[in-house]
DNA sequence: TGAAACCTTCTCATCAATGAGAAGGCAAGC
DNA sequence: GCTTGCCTTCTCATTGATGAGAAGGTTTCA
């Protein structure tokens, strides 16, 4: 599919669709006449992006660890593919995203039961 | 305690501390020669806001929801406190915040599987 | 053939968060 | 008193993610 699709069927602006390629987190085929094709797939991996982005992670963070989630093959499998480097990299930065899960978790926690307690305290007072 | 002790005890640049308040994320009181004096509670404060910030939300978001995170006091528990408007703000932020833990924590797990899949690999293949 | 709807690249602008420095006031120690 | 270190405000710059528009090529359809 081409860039406007794209960009109807994931809400994603088509210039940012451009910007994420220039930030090489997508890689679009080339129609004879320069047109980026886009396979089926770039839906669900534009979408994922968003979310990573939504969540905080920078571009540069998402290109290094996007090759390594949702591998249904296992040409990144073998061993020597992963340098002790490279797992390092992929272990502090599952520890950072935990950091963000924590923290998010725990005020979420606390805006629902403040909501929670309102809620109490409503049904208390009888009214 | 003044601006650069907080700075120190939190790692936060006294550049950002002043950012923050600017945002109204922080009201430190004023010694009479016009030094900013941060209460003890302020460092576990920034530490909040900084968790908060690295997780993607913006200082309005976070000046919105902060006022509703560790209430241990009941001033904010009286019904009238909390309009429909304002009970819909944190009823649909709480559901943002989830959104963002369940992706982050999609591919935290993805990352992690792809080290304990290599990690098999390598000891499968005897090495 | 001509208009409409796409696409291309390029450029300029914005916004939030942050870095950094100047110019000057205050305070504690020698 | 002078130096040193901390504080103040103000200003300018940067960076990453976006928005927006110009100028021009391509496809489609009537």
């Amino acid at each position: 599919m081409r860039i406007g699709e794209l960009s109807r069927r994931t809400g994603v602006p088509a210039r940012m669709l451009r910007y994420y390629e220039e930030q090489d987190l997508l890689r679009p085929d080339r129609a004879v006449n320069g047109y980026r094709i886009y396979p089926e797939a770039a839906v669900y991996q534009v979408q994922q992006i968003r979310g990573l982005l939504d969540s905080g992670l920078t571009t540069d963070i998402i290109r290094r660890i996007i090759p390594f989630l949702d591998r249904p093959d296992d040409i990144h499998l073998h061993p020597d593919c992963l340098t002790p480097e490279l797992a390092d990299l992929l272990r502090s930065e599952a520890a950072r995203i935990q950091q963000r899960v924590e923290c998010l978790s725990r005020n979420r926690d606390r805006i629902l039961a403040y909501l929670e307690a309102v809620e109490a305290a409503k049904l208390g007072a009888g009214r």
